[in-house]
Formats: structure tokens, C-alpha cells, sequence
DNA sequence: AAGATATTCTTGACGATGTCAAGACCAAGC
DNA sequence: GCTTGGTCTTGACATCGTCAAGAATATCTT
């Protein structure tokens, strides 16, 4: 029941120690410098051990990105059922959304990012999908109660691009207000401005 | 007035040169395994030439991050000359920022890449603030035509991150179509379907 | 309980990369 | 014609990703 020494040889979690590990990496270093061996040393493991686990380099991104989806889909997932009313529903979603972009920035970076995630790999298809179906469903129960007609689709890839849009340009958003001398728009303000115009757009048949 | 040699010393223009091989790099191999040597390679020059003009490889993609919002202000500064009413200008200026996705697809993905860009150089904010001005200007005359109440920075700005992020996404909303067996919804329509969602919701007061 | 097998991790090596320092080459101006 | 300044090359170094081989430990079998 003693815990085990830092220095054993099998590490016990090694996946999950790395994952952290990068996430770390990410956040300090930014992803244009992730470096795997330096996640090795920082999991105090050798420098090729992450290979045995995840393969390679986007191994591990990919890795990262399924958790992404997981965390995207348990927080809308809740986010939804705590509301009843269909509108208010998609509101919380666009909350969950972005609070997930900002709890989790080195996650959201790597979410779509082709060049360095293996999107084909299955479980990462997956994982998007599960996530997806949240939001996909939240807007079918908002067509259903104020807009039949709506092409559901299309609605919901508005709802998810204009979000996941939102969290990757927030701080180029705010960086232009400040050059221009206007108070930036607080990530609070934007997420309720954008479900607010999305909604009532949804609304118009 | 016969062309110089291509084994010339000084090559003529070598940063632009450098800057079309990046290009050619990023859309083959992709910006995940950009390599600052093999565009030196290509634009048949030794390995350290690059660093003269440019410091190091965040310059250079700086650079054609530059370009790519040069690429953009002209684009949609274009679409929107060609159209007088308001509504109609705003989604020329649509179509214009998802042609630019969709011919310069290396520039567009650099745009906002705060990990591999100087988002902070002089040159990349001035570049970016006049490609903006084109939208604000199109989102202030449509508040002025349909709905002069209309906050119009937040609108902007929905604009701006449900363009970004339908080309950011599009392939990855093609995936998702085809592994649930629907078909995937081709670029064209998404855009015609994002501003005519959006501009209804610009309607609401 | 003890040996065989599999898994996990380490070590060492290789080619490739980014960047720096020094020098070679060339164009233009005095 | 010589010097000066900008352009590019060469060479070097630390670091990186990945592979192959081997050591250390768990687990399974009997």
C-alpha cells in the first residue's frame, strides 16, 4: 500500500503521465516547440519510451486530441442536461464549448490540426462524432420547437464553426481591439453575443 | 536583357523565391514537417540563405502569413467593390474570404497559428488590421441598411469566426458527413448557408 | 515455487534539422 | 581600382525523431 518509488522501472501509467507531460509542454512552450524527448524527461523517463506506447509524435497528439473530444463531449454533454428548454440547451452548449477551450487550451489546439493529429486514426473519428452527436441533437430540438424547416446540418456546423472559431481567434480578436483602441470583448461577452445572433438567426424561416 | 543564369550568386529575389517554395513545402508535406532546409533546397540555395532574409523559420512563415492577409484584403476589398447592396456586399465578402481559403490553402492555414507566427510583429498586426476593415465596414453598412441597433463589433466578429472556422473545419465536417453515410455538403453551400443564417440574425433587434 | 515468456523501459546510434560564426563572393560607390 | 556593404556559402554544434538491441521487471504456466 506504500506508494511506489519515482524510480521504479515500470512506471505504472506511463500513458496517461505522458499525456500530462505534453499538456505541459504545450502550455509553456507552445506547440511549435514540442519536443517528445523533452516530454520523456519531464515524465523522467528515457527519451525513446513514449514511442512504445503511442508510436510517434502524432502518436501522442492524436492521443491528446481524443481526450479533447472526451472532455468537449462529458462538459456539453452536462452542460445540456442541466436545461430543459431547447434554446436556453444550445446556450449552454456554446457555454461548455468555450469554457472547454479555455480549461484546456493545449487540448483545443490539437483538436482539428491535420498536420499534426492522425485524423483518419479511428478512435479519434470516433471521439469526434460522440461529441458532435451532443450538439447535433441539441440543435435538432431547437429546430423542433422553433424552426421545423431548419436544415439541421447546416445549423449545427455554423453553431460548432463559429465556437471553435471563436476560441482559436479570441486572442487575435482581442489583440485587434486593443491596437485600435477599444476595450476588448471579454470571451463571456462574445459566447453569449454569438449563440444570441446564431439563435435568432436559426429562428428566421 | 537575356534572363540570368539560375546558378547566379546573388539570386535576384530570393525572399519571394522562398517564400513560393515554403509554400510548395507546406502544400505537400504540410506545415507539420516544414522544414526550413529542404525550402532552401528547392529554391536551390544553401541551408543558411534563408536566415539572412527572413532570421529563422518564424520569420518566414510571418511572412507568408503577411501575404495571406494581403491575399485576403484584396480578395474580399474585390467582391465587395463588385456589389452595391449591403446585404449582398457581406456575403460577397463571405465567398471572397472562402476563395482565399480554398486557392491559397498554406497561407490561410498560417493566419492564426499563434505557435509557429510572430503575431506580435509590427507588419503581421497592420496586415491583419486593414483585412478586418474590409468586413467592419461591410458589417456597419448592413447594421445601417437592416438593423442600425445591431452591436456591430460582436457582429464582425461572428462573421469573422464562422468564416475562419468553416474553412479551419470543412474537411473535417466532410469526414464526419461521410462516416454517417450522408453526404458531405460541399464548401459552396456551407458558405451560402452561414451568411444567410448569420444575416438573419443580424435582422433581429 | 520456479522457470519461461511478454511487456516495459533503457541505451546507443543514425540522419536530419535549426541556428550560429566565419568566410567567400559579388555589386555599387568613391 | 579599391574599398565597403550586402548576399550567400561553408562548417560546426546541439537537439530532435526514430530505429535496433538489450536490460529489467511482470505475468503466466506448470
Amino acid at each position: 500500500m506504500t506508494p511506489p518509488p519515482d524510480t521504479q522501472y515500470h512506471h505504472g501509467d506511463l500513458p496517461n503521465a505522458l499525456r500530462r507531460a505534453a499538456v505541459d509542454v504545450i502550455d509553456e512552450k507552445g506547440l511549435g516547440s514540442f519536443s517528445l524527448r523533452e516530454v520523456a524527461r519531464r515524465a523522467g523517463v528515457s527519451h525513446a519510451a513514449p514511442a512504445h506506447h503511442f508510436g510517434d509524435t502524432q502518436g501522442l497528439l492524436t492521443s491528446l486530441a481524443i481526450e479533447a473530444f472526451g472532455h468537449l463531449e462529458r462538459e456539453t454533454a452536462a452542460a445540456a442536461a442541466a436545461v430543459e428548454d431547447p434554446v436556453e440547451r444550445l446556450r449552454a452548449i456554446g457555454r461548455g464549448y468555450v469554457r472547454i477551450g479555455v480549461d484546456h487550451p493545449a487540448h483545443c489546439q490539437l483538436l482539428f490540426r491535420q498536420d499534426v493529429v492522425d485524423v483518419n486514426a479511428a478512435e479519434y473519428k470516433a471521439a469526434g462524432e460522440a461529441a458532435y452527436a451532443v450538439l447535433e441533437e441539441a440543435v435538432d430540438r431547437v429546430a423542433d420547437a422553433i424552426n421545423p424547416d431548419l436544415d439541421r446540418a447546416q445549423a449545427a456546423k455554423l453553431c460548432w464553426a463559429s465556437m471553435q472559431g471563436l476560441i482559436v481567434l479570441h486572442q487575435s480578436m482581442a489583440a485587434l481591439d486593443e491596437d485600435a483602441g477599444r476595450d476588448p470583448q471579454s470571451l463571456d461577452e462574445l459566447v453569449t453575443a454569438f449563440t444570441d445572433l446564431t439563435i435568432e438567426g436559426l429562428r428566421s424561416r
